[in-house]
Order: C-alpha cells, then structure tokens, then sequence
DNA sequence: CGCGTGTTGCAAACGATTTGCAATTAAAAA
DNA sequence: TTTTTAATTGCAAATCGTTTGCAACACGCG
C-alpha cells in the first residue's frame, strides 16, 4: 500500500553525485552536457523549460536538441517529473531523494511565478473515482492558477 | 458568493438554437462551419481536439483554420472550454446551460476513454491554499489517468 | 438586390519537439 | 595506456499543433 501523495516540500536535494551515480548505474555517459543540465535542475526549486534549462547552462554548452533528449532520458529514469502549465512549453524539476515527485503548483496568471503546493488531491475521493469507474492504477495532474501578491494592482 | 465547482454533470444540453442565437446576439455570423462545428460539439460528450472535430465534420465541410478560429471564438465567448490531456493537442467541450462548465475527467492512459467525473477539488482546501499564499482568483486544472475496465488485460 | 463587416480558404509562418546521420567521446576491454 | 564499442552529440531537416496575412467571399440588414 504505497502512498501517492506524501510530499514533505520541498524535498530534500539530492547531492549531484548521488544523481550521476544513478546515471551510470544504467550505463548512462556522464557527459558535460548531462552534467550541466543536472547542476541547472538542483539549483532551481521550479519546473524550467527546455529552453530555460539551455539559457541556464553556461554559454553554448550544448544543442537545445541535446537538452531535450536529456530530459527524456531523466524523465524515463524517473529522475525529473515532467509538468504543463498555461503555455504551450513542457517544464521538468528534479524529484527529490526519496519523494516520488508528486506535487502541485500554483502559478500566477499574470507574471508565471510558481509556488510550491504541498496539498493533494483527497486520496479518499481519488479512490472512489477509481473504484465507481472501475479504472485502475489512477492517478491526477493538479496546477492551481491565480494572481499573486505582486500582480494584485 | 458564487460556486466555483457546481457540476450536476452531465448537464442539460442546450439547443442548437439557443447557441446560434447566443452568437446572433454578439453579432457574429451563424455560417455554415459554425453551425456544422456547433452540432459536432452538441452530439459529442467529451473534449474533441480541433482535427477530431474536422474529420466529425460532413466531408470538407470547411478549412482546419477555421476549426481553429471557430473554437477560440466560442472560448471566448464562455461557449466551450478547453482541456489538456496527456498528448499534445487541446480539447475542447461545449458548455452546458447555465453550468460554468468547470469539471474534470478521467482518462484511460492505453485507449485513451474519457469518463466525465462530478467530484472537484476541495474548496475549502482551495481557499486555504490561496490564503496562504495571498494569492487571488484561484482556479485549478485537474485531470485523472488511469486504466478503464477494458484495458485491464 | 446591394452594401459593409465579419468570415473563410489557402498557404506560409511559427514555436515546440523530434529525428536521421555522421562525427565525437565516455567508459569498458585489452 | 591504447583499443574497442556503444552511447551521445551537433546540426539540419522534419513533424506537429497552432496561428496568421490576405484576397475572395457571404451573412444579415436595410
Ligand atoms: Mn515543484
Ligand atoms: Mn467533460
Ligand atoms: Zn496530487
Ligand atoms: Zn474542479
């Protein structure tokens, strides 16, 4: 009976090592553009972009394509969890040691500032959905939207 | 004090005249494509993507572009609402009368099946999430994936 | 019927993401 | 350390969903 949705935020960081260990564990190259990307993520506490990711990284450390493809591999691994908000743009943060990265976000509206929500969808109700459909293994993406503090005129 | 989550869903479907004349009144043109989009929505239940309305539609009844504009223009005007599944493309639902449309669905991750789901985030948590973070107008996006009875193997 | 504005088709433009391929390189093997 | 091998990268082209410019067109009203 594992629980979905226990989400001490923020998590605990990983250190980088511990996360190039997991790379090569599965015979993953350390590469100078994995190891760029992987620093990026554990210095930042929101979802990022691709593009964001590639902007971070110091100067032309390597093709945006190689950024995506990094990604899909840490995606793949479990590694980063994989987000939409509002714009067309797929964002990736890092999972926590331990956590399994399950959480939710509550975005601004007006400037995209991100906060960190460590409330979840009701387990209880989750299962009755589950059980009165007869669907298995069920899940939920959860984002909140709204103005912040700032944008409030 | 309005509801934010009231969905006695499904709800009562409106009649293809009440949306031509719900168009007539803000003076926007009830063409050919429209009323043929608008049926499409009126016979569907679940969120269509732009090309599944356009293959739904009598044989080239008109231009994907227009799909496209046609279902801005009635996002705009509060008539459909627009959903992210997991792949790509946007969805969109007609909104039923007086309804304001906010609910959720559940989706099957193998055949992709969409069952129509009455239950919403907590308001009460939603408040609070809000509060404490002195945010404004929150809303939430909220979908389930699983697997339905079928694609239990 | 005839006008004026909203609409449409079509093709090109776009932004995000993916992919083919030849060149490169980390890591295992010798 | 050198060799070997398979994973990885850069680059450009391809894809996909969506948007847009523009000239031709057609509702809705008089
Ligand atoms: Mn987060
Ligand atoms: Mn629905
Ligand atoms: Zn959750
Ligand atoms: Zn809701």
């Amino acid at each position: 009976m594992k629980k979905i949705c226990a989400h001490p935020h923020p998590p605990r960081r990983e250190k980088i090592s511990d996360l190039t260990g997991r790379l090569r564990r599965e015979s993953r190259k350390i590469t100078g553009p994995r190891a760029a990307i992987l620093e990026i993520l554990h210095a930042h506490p929101h979802p990022l972009t691709n593009r964001e990711i590639l902007s971070a990284l110091p100067k032309s450390s390597c093709d945006l394509a190689t950024v995506y493809r990094s990604l899909h591999l840490l995606e793949k691994m479990g590694m980063v969890k994989r987000y939409h908000f509002h714009d067309g743009a797929a964002r990736f943060e890092l999972v926590g040691a331990g956590d399994n990265g399950h959480h939710h976000h509550l975005v601004c509206v007006n400037c995209a500032g991100v906060v960190e929500i460590a409330e979840c969808f009701p387990e209880e109700i989750e299962k009755k959905i589950a059980r009165t459909n007869g669907f298995k293994n069920v899940t939920h993406k959860l984002e909140f939207f709204g103005t912040c503090p700032k944008c409030q005129a």
